[in-house]
RNA sequence: GGGAGCAUAGCUCAGCUGGGAGAGCAUCUGCCUUACAAGCAGAGGGUCAUAGGUUCGAGCCCUAUUGUUCCCACCA
């Protein structure tokens, strides 16, 4: 058969090609076969922001192994994919792109921004689902969601009904997470702390009854505007006589009490605590202990409100120079010191959050919290690694009411409606019409919209129909395995996790595959404002998403950030090549487009050597991957297909490839055939393209025209040669050594030397004769019985030694002194294995295999102690 | 303050249930051997952070220490 396959793989001339003939073929779709156990994995939608970043090349990689894997292995495989609107993340994105063109929010309204939205949606949306297909991800693309959908709308409103109807959704007046940026409220989880250099400010205010001052430490001193107490701990007896008199607040001169209160740690500053209910979340739940007022000093976007008309519209670190400085004046300033503290900032902007007091939605979390911590604790859900689940563990035993309404307006609408004229709330999964309490027709919808993550947690089922009861949710729910980076833990899998059990009694997913983040070579989070992000996009027109996708796999463990390493993926291009090329050599020895049958009966050593090492992989492989051992999985691929197969079974084909007997060639295609076929299938989840593109061009694969749906090889104990494995060792040993040797002394390959070997094995050693000529550059290769040329090199392994006359390179001394070095080593092995077997406690406790194995590592050290004692004498002649 | 990860060759990392330390890249030597120079054959290079302990046996298990990264936490 000619050849027609390049010199060198070219990825970019295969893959788009492959990826459209399996979109066409439409093998990516789950057919839903009733009866049929199913596989599903649901994407972790990416935001509709921006662009593929290597974290998610990294996700899809994975979740693409197992669902190939899977689908091979004959399950009825969905892998779902999708977007998220990213409510706050994508608003501000418009919102920016809106300022540069001169337009506000308000300029054009609700309506147009939507529109703009949606039209934002439509073009990067879109360009995410290019960048996942390039990336070779077999989704099914027909059951592509959004969580902005229809569907993912009705689900939403279905569950805020719901919860609201138990009770677990409130709306309340609480202190909650402000960004002064985005204005609008945020989550516990969506703020980031991170260590601020900052000043404490000692503050002096004096008592009303004049009786002199109390001195007070602050952060922020800007707040005191809105302090409304002063607040110590009950058992400081320095402070115990003054709880209950009043202070005058400086520069606003109002009348504040001193109270008592457990919160006030003596220690700490001066152990008196100025309290501002409306601008920190501990003083908030003081004032509510002591019924304090709340008094609030800030607008929302972080600026002095009008009540302070010296201070007002001034940013809140303005204003707090400027009352710093007003405090000097007044002498209420006593000292500055410099102090690091940790300050809230929004994970969207960055922008320092400001605690604030506002009417908004919230879930109770308490009770939905206990059942998700169970059903980690009993076992329904797994996570890999397993300590990821103390953290989950963590947040949700921790847990706080979930803040759900944003002040934005992508996102889902809350179903609430206020009574313009009773005032009371009407929650309506359909569009409300009138009033449930009095009937008025005069109601508004509440204008904010739902935290994003709201959506995402019913992604698993909300996708797949629910609420209806589709055949799809009966069918594919609850999911299989949840791939995500250890960081979206508290956002995304705690909650799809107490929301899959609450609305549909069942687990979202079995088990939740952590992985960590792509860093920079350096270590360092890749990230737009370093600069260090590396484009997958470019990465696969370099090197081909198949060595993108090997080298994210390679190596990976679960739950460890890894770096990118450019020369990595150079390492995985190579590898690409060293297939594509051994696809060729075979390609190019095969006589015809004809299947070749494989007849066990009628195998040579080598063929069942190899069938076996390849049989083994069959069962390494499956099971690394049933165990999320990707990693594994893949180096015990890459080591197969490069050290075992190419590097020396191609190698040892090649005698009877080229020579006369047909019948032997006709065997090493069939066995050539058969390995390099299964191995494909094997390779197939890790890089799809280039096995798929090479098995199109392979004949012998009967029914299965299509590799991606072709049969996961499976162990088999037919293919299992142990003894042929380790005779056919032997020969590669007694390879190995010579190689050695003649590197040692330098002799280039083109100089062949006879070689004759005397050994226990000598029916191994004939039968190998060619492959000896052909891989330890011999001229001939013959078995003997003795050898008398003291001249010769010789070269001993614990199964045979070989001699190469070759005397005008040999220096008898040197020889002498390189045995007399080997024997030294032969004779620390088998002191080492002496000492354990002699050693009762082994003898006694350790187990048999281990013992054999020491036994062996014995007898052939004492072989070679006698072989190369042997050759010494000879020399010595 | 609490919790977790990591520390193995010059670099980046594997090392699955404890059984004589591995890969890729880099370095050195020799090869264009008709699948592949993106290749082939060799070589050098490691007190597996430190100190104890458990065990017949520890890179792996336990304890402490050091360094490092991360997560959580209301010390104003």
């Amino acid at each position: 058969m000619k050849c027609e396959l390049a010199k060198q793989y070219d990825p970019k001339e295969v893959e788009d090609r492959i990826y459209k003939m399996w979109l066409e073929g439409r093998y990516f779709h789950a057919d839903r076969i009733e009866g049929k156990e199913t596989y599903t994995i649901v994407i972790p939608p990416p935001n509709i922001t921006g662009q593929l970043h290597m974290g998610h090349a990294l996700d899809n990689t994975l979740q693409d192994i197992l669902i190939r894997f899977k689908r091979m292995q004959g399950y009825d495989t969905l892998w779902l994919p999708g977007t998220d609107h990213a409510s706050i993340a994508t608003e501000a994105k418009i919102v920016e792109a809106m300022r540069k063109e001169g337009i506000t929010k308000d300029d054009i309204g609700r309506e147009g921004f939507l529109s703009r939205a949606w039209d934002w949606k439509k073009e990067y949306g879109g360009r995410i689902i290019e960048q996942l297909k390039k990336m070779g991800s077999s989704c099914d693309w027909e059951r592509e969601r959004f969580t902005l959908d229809e569907g993912c709308s009705a689900a939403v409103r279905e569950v805020f009904v719901n919860l609201y109807n138990k009770g677990l959704i409130y709306r309340g007046e609480r202190i909650i997470n402000w960004c002064p940026h985005c204005l609008t409220s945020i989550s516990d989880a969506e703020v980031e702390y991170e260590d601020q250099s900052g000043h404490f400010w000692y503050l002096r205010y004096p008592f009303s009854d004049k009786s002199g001052y109390l001195e007070i430490a602050t952060t922020r001193p800007e707040t005191m505007l809105g302090d409304t107490a002063v607040a110590v701990n009950p058992n400081d007896e320095r402070y115990r006589d003054i709880v209950g008199k009043t202070l005058i607040l400086p520069i606003v001169h109002r009348e504040i009490p001193i109270v008592a209160d457990d919160y006030v740690e003596i220690d700490f500053g001066t152990g008196v605590v100025k309290i501002t209910p409306a601008h920190d979340p501990n003083d908030f739940e003081v004032g509510l202990r002591h019924n304090l007022p709340v008094i609030n000093v800030l607008t929302a976007d972080a600026k002095i409100t009008d009540d302070y008309p010296k201070y007002a519209g001034m940013d809140r670190y303005e204003a707090r120079k400027a009352i710093i400085a007003d405090l000097e004046a007044e002498g209420a300033l006593v000292r500055t010191e410099d102090y690091n503290h940790n300050v809230g900032t929004c994970y969207r902007c960055g922008t320092t959050v400001e605690p604030r007091v506002s009417k908004q939605w919230f879930v109770k979390m308490k009770p939905l919290a206990t059942p998700a911590i169970d059903a980690v604790k009993n076992g329904e859900t797994k996570f890999v690694p397993s300590r990821f689940e103390k953290v989950y563990f963590h947040w949700l035993e921790n847990i706080k009411d979930w803040c759900i309404s944003r002040q934005l307006w992508w996102g889902h609408r809350i179903p609430a409606w206020y009574c313009d004229d009773c005032g009371k709330i009407t929650v309506s999964k359909e569009e409300a019409k009138c009033c449930e309490h009095c009937g008025s027709e005069h109601i508004h919808q509440d204008p904010d919209t739902l935290d994003t993550w709201f959506s995402s947690a019913l992604w698993p089922f909300s996708t797949l129909g629910w609420p209806e009861r589709t055949a799809d949710f009966e069918h594919f729910y609850p999911t299989n395995t949840l791939v995500t980076g250890y960081d979206i833990i508290p956002f995304w899998v705690m909650r799809m996790m107490f929301s899959g059990i609450e609305h549909t009694g069942e687990v979202p997913f079995n088990t939740v595959l952590i992985h960590g983040l792509v860093r920079d070579p350096q270590g360092r989070k890749m990230s737009k404002s370093l600069g260090n992000g590396v484009d997958p996009l470019e990465v696969i027109d370099n090197y081909g998403a198949d060595a993108l996708r090997f080298s994210l796999a390679t190596g990976n463990s679960p739950g460890n950030d890894m770096r990118y390493i450019p020369e990595r993926v150079e390492a995985s291009r190579n590898f690409a090549n060293k297939i594509w090329n051994a696809a060729r050599f075979i390609f190019m020895n095969l006589e015809s487009d004809e299947p070749v049958e494989l007849n066990l009966s009628d195998i040579a050593l080598e063929d069942k050597w190899i069938i076996s090492k390849y049989n083994t992989l069959v069962k390494d492989v499956t099971v690394n991957l049933d165990r999320f051992e990707l990693g594994i999985a893949v180096g015990k691929l890459y080591d197969f297909i490069w050290d075992i197969f190419c590097d020396w079974y191609i190698e040892i084909c090649k005698p009877r490839l080229n020579g006369e007997a047909k019948e032997a060639a006709d065997t090493a295609r069939a066995v050539l055939l058969f390995v390099f076929g299964g191995t494909l299938k094997l390779l197939h989840p890790f890089m799809p393209f280039i096995t798929e593109e090479i098995w199109q061009s392979m004949p012998g694969h009967k029914d299965e025209r299509v590799l991606m749906t072709s049969e996961f090889p499976k162990f088999d104990q037919k293919l299992n040669f142990t003894s042929e494995e380790t005779e056919f060792e032997r020969i590669m040993q007694i390879i190995r050594a010579i190689r050695n040797r003649r590197a040692e002394m330098n002799v280039p390959p083109s100089k062949k030397a006879q070689v004759f070997i005397k050994t226990d094995y000598p029916e191994t050693f004939k039968g190998g004769a060619a492959y000896i000529c052909r891989l330890a550059y011999a001229s001939s290769s013959s078995v003997v019985n003795s050898y008398n040329d003291d001249t010769a090199v010789s070269i001993v392994t614990d199964s045979a030694t070989a001699y190469m006359p070759m005397s005008e390179l040999v220096d008898i001394n040197a020889e002498l002194k390189r045995l007399n070095k080997e024997l030294e080593k032969a004779n620390k092995d088998k002191e080492f294995f002496e000492c354990k077997l002699n050693n009762e406690g082994f003898i006694s406790k350790a187990p048999e295999a281990v013992i054999n194995k020491q036994k062996e590592g014995l007898e052939k050290a004492l072989q070679k102690i006698k072989l190369i004692g042997d050759s010494i004498e000879r020399l010595k002649k």
